[in-house]
DNA sequence: TTTAGGGTTATGA
DNA sequence: TCATAACCCTAAA
């Protein structure tokens, strides 16, 4: 039994909508995410929806509340809890599957390379990872993070430029998109300040 | 400031 | 299928 699904959660104060895309796979009764979006307005977000022809279907008890917990810690997280969203999923019978997504080596070690090295609170640039994994192909780097599904969760929003300066961040270069504003958002969250 | 390098993916013929 | 451009960048000129 599988499931593609849709849910959103709003946090007012923040000015932001957060779509989520999973499978729920009862056999086993764990969230597989597949996506996450954000979006700062209603409308863009009822357009995306409209746009992937994503369906709310009815939740039954179990994913009702997995998806509940999942709302609790996006909320801890941006009440300022140092809380590692990553680690936290996984204990919440939500997973998310790597190499479904990423299909080559090199993005694979990209990707695990934040994951493991890359915790709550830490920086790091586009060069330093380049360096750890054995490659000069920082612009791959930063096409990886481009590509990245799970942005928040895959912590590419600690990534940033060896100049200093913030990079891009959901697709977005221009530093003055809501996009980036996320990106610093998310930063000072976490206590780093730039 | 410009240029070339790098690995992947999206786009188009 | 193949090629070409684009990309959340860097180092060196």
């Amino acid at each position: 039994m599988k499931f593609l699904n849709a849910i959103f959660f709003e946090y007012n104060d923040l000015n932001l909508f957060i779509l989520l895309i999973y499978d729920y796979k009862a056999n086993t009764n764990k969230i597989f995410l597949k996506e996450i979006k954000f979006f700062n307005e209603r409308e863009m977000l009822n357009k995306y929806i409209k746009q992937k022809k994503l369906t709310f279907g009815k939740l039954n008890e179990n994913e009702k509340k997995i998806i509940k917990n999942l709302n609790e810690l996006f909320e801890d997280y941006f009440s300022g809890k140092k809380i590692d969203l990553i680690n936290k999923i996984n204990e919440n019978r939500i997973e998310i599957l790597i190499d479904n997504i990423y299909k080559t080596e090199f993005s694979r070690k990209v990707i695990k390379y934040l994951i493991n090295n890359i915790k709550y609170g830490k920086l790091a640039t586009y060069s330093e990872i380049g360096t750890q994994i054995g490659s000069k192909a920082y612009r791959a780097i930063g096409n990886t993070l481009r590509n990245n599904p799970l942005p928040l969760i895959i912590p590419c929003h600690r990534i940033i430029r060896k100049d200093g300066s913030l990079g891009g961040f959901m697709g977005e270069v221009n530093d003055k998109t809501w996009q980036a504003n996320l990106k610093l958002m998310f930063l000072r969250i976490e206590g780093v300040l730039i």
